[in-house]
RNA sequence: GGCGCCGUAGCCAAGUGGCUAAGGCAUCGGAUUGCAAAUCCGACAUCGUGGGUUCGACUCCCACCGGCGCCUCCA
């Protein structure tokens, strides 16, 4: 009856390895060169989320650098396929569903178009797949039913269980053996043979979503579903597999012990997982047990509360899961909250900040994770948009539309016949190669990205190029040090286009409220000293950005203006610093300087022109 | 209790058995600027503690201290 099953798996021959990449495998527990099960191709699968509730951060950091690992692999030459999977039924689903009062299929909806909107913000846009475990139930069924075949499954009273002491290799992955598992001593543990044997098929109590099979109504276990959908879209044997540390067990322990049995051959060939955010040295994994045991109010979290508010008219799936104004207003709110606060955080973070903080971390570190970490990581960031700003200056060319190799090459030549500079880049090249071939190591690749834009503003102040240095040759070689950013950023997924403004809409409109203040300020002062001069200019100055002013007797008020016009009124009263300046009245124009400073506003003279930044 | 991981400057964070222990933030000098900002140059660590292996360890081994994960849902 079993005898065909307990098949020892047989091996398979892989490509030969890439001459320089290496990956650390969870399974063998080291690096190994990077050999693929098809020569040229590579088929990776990501654990992505159950949808019972709005993703947090921790989700993030699986599919950002998974995300570079695809560009990575591409830029290396490598034909890449990426699934990430969607568990959209679950125990916990429909305990949601019940609690709301909608289906299991609305609340999947709701927070899948969550999840999708913080993976876009986050310039996630690499995956080729998002299966879901609701559309692959035939996938799901038939391997059930060929490990029944085989002698590792049993069906008992409408479930269906995975007899672990069937398979001897069971628990080579997370390296434990069967006494050291518990299992779960739930009411479903009497249907087991043993403790450690875990549901492929779970029948349905009434009243909960179900699919026919042939043991009955019922629904997947949690971990054959990506044993399904890996086949499916993969293949029986595929590259990498990957998820959060935590994932390990039972999750892919179970992976590979249903998918091995079942096809008697090596599932996955390396394992990626991630590491796990925190929120204090000694907190626990974010939207962990010791986070949600601490937490004081079990029925309601961060979000519902904005969400419930919003939801009275509009029936089905809101604006919630994609950051909504309300929550952007909420935003200090969201700081001290926990997991759900993630669009709010994006919404006014932005998602490349949280992007490149993820990525300055070796992704199998564990990252203490604050809105403060975030800021402080960002000001790094703000010297690329600095020197992309001085490119543009200096050559009118906008870094963002760099055209840059997408395919690695070794380019010595232009190493040993260029500039210094051009030399120094090539160096950095390299390494930042050697780096993400090192595992993936984008902390110290990023590291390389800092070397080079010092690189570059180094040229740039060498050849005075903002100063009139600025012949042709001189422009064409910066722009291939910015070539060289851009094609290594690229790799990142960085500086793919302009940061979104932090705070949006709604932070430009405080601001415009500011700076109108100040401007209408400056006017009644100069109105007061006689000045008409400069407070006519003023007037005349704001009616041209569409602003009108109207003097009242408690004050001055304005109306009109667009979207230009906060732009329009900073560049003002730069117009108006700079006659100051010219007059060599620099109380008059520090003071302009200084006012602003202190509304966020800096000023930044260069060459000829001034400019602003918030 | 079992299986793992982590501990590098004020903070964040790469890394290596032996060259100057990346990079970012902050700080302090200098150049530059009318003054600033930005930019550039320079300064700033002996790698949790105690042993051991070695010609030589921060890097390998052991112990201890501190922190974390998994072993039940979890990215």
């Amino acid at each position: 009856m079993s005898a065909p099953a307990l098949v020892t798996r047989r091996e398979i021959e892989l490509s030969e390895p890439h001459p320089s990449l290496a990956i650390y495998s969870t399974l063998s527990k080291r690096k190994e060169p990077f050999r693929t099960v098809e020569p040229g191709k590579v088929g990776i699968y990501l654990c992505g989320p159950t949808v019972y509730d709005k993703a947090h951060i921790g989700h993030m950091v699986g599919p950002v650098i998974f995300d570079c690992i695809k560009r990575y692999l591409k830029y290396c030459g490598y034909q890449v396929t990426w699934v990430v999977n969607i568990t959209d039924v679950d125990d916990k689903l429909i305990h949601k569903a019940g609690e709301r009062g909608i289906s299991m299929l609305q609340v999947a909806e709701e927070n899948i178009a969550d999840y999708m909107g913080n993976l876009a913000a986050l310039g996630v846009d690499q995956v080729d797949h998002f299966p879901r475990a609701t559309e692959c139930m035939g996938d799901i069924v038939a391997i059930i039913e060929s490990l029944i075949d085989r002698g590792y499954a049993y069906a008992s009273e409408g479930d269906v269980y995975f007899d672990v002491t069937k398979d001897p290799q069971y628990g080579k992955l997370s390296n434990r053996t069967l006494d050291a598992i518990q299992g779960d001593g739930g009411g479903t543990a009497e249907r087991k043979r043993s403790a450690a044997d875990f549901a492929l098929w779970k029948s349905a109590k009434p009243g909960e979503p179900s699919w026919d099979s042939p043991w009955g109504k019922g629904r997947p276990g949690w971990h054959i579903e990506c044993s399904a959908m890996s086949k499916k879209l993969l293949g029986e044997t595929f590259d990498i597999h990957g998820g959060g540390l935590d994932l390990v067990f039972p999750h892919h322990e179970n992976e590979i012990a249903q998918s091995e049995c079942c096809h008697g051959k090596p599932f996955a060939i390396y394992w990626a997982h991630n590491g796990l955010l925190r929120r204090d040295a000694s907190a626990g994994k974010i939207g962990g047990r010791a986070e949600r045991e601490r937490s004081p109010s079990p029925p309601h979290k961060a979000g519902d509360g904005i969400a419930s508010a919003h939801k009275a008219g509009d029936g089905i799936a809101g604006p919630d899961g994609i950051a909504g104004p309300d929550e952007q207003v909420s935003g200090k709110m969201s700081r001290s909250k926990g997991a759900g606060g993630l669009a709010a955080l994006i919404a006014h973070q932005g998602g490349q900040r949280i992007r490149f903080f993820l990525l300055r971390t070796h992704y199998r570190s564990t990252v203490l994770f604050s809105e403060e970490a975030i800021e402080e990581a960002a000001v790094g960031l703000e010297t690329f948009y600095r020197l992309f700003k001085r490119y543009h200056r200096i050559t009118r060319g906008d870094f963002y539309h760099l055209s840059a190799p997408a395919h690695r090459s070794e380019d010595t030549a232009a190493a040993a016949s260029g500039h210094a500079a051009l030399a120094a880049a090539a160096v950095c090249k390299q390494k930042f190669l050697a780096a993400m071939d090192d595992d993936f190591n984008t902390g110290a690749a990023i590291g390389e990205l800092f070397e080079l834009a010092k690189i570059a503003n180094r040229f740039c102040d060498e050849h005075n190029l903002e100063g009139g240095g600025a012949d042709n040759a001189t422009m064409g070689d910066l722009t291939m040090l910015m070539a060289t950013i851009k094609e290594l950023s690229n790799i990142l997924g960085l500086f793919l286009k302009p940061p979104a403004l932090p705070g949006g809409h709604v932070a430009n409109e405080a601001l415009l409220g500011k700076v109108m203040q100040l401007v209408i300020d400056l006017r009644a002062e100069a109105r007061k000293a006689k000045n008409f001069a400069t407070a006519d200019a003023i007037r005349d100055g704001l009616a041209s950005a569409g602003v009108k002013l109207e003097d009242r007797a408690g004050g001055t008020e304005w109306s009109g203006g667009d979207a230009a016009t906060l732009e329009r009124v900073v560049q003002l009263l730069i117009n108006l610093r700079q006659t100051a300046r010219q007059n060599k009245d620099y109380a008059a124009s520090d003071a302009i300087r200084h006012r602003l400073g202190e509304i966020g506003v800096k000023l930044e003279d260069r060459g000829g022109e001034t400019e602003w930044v918030r």
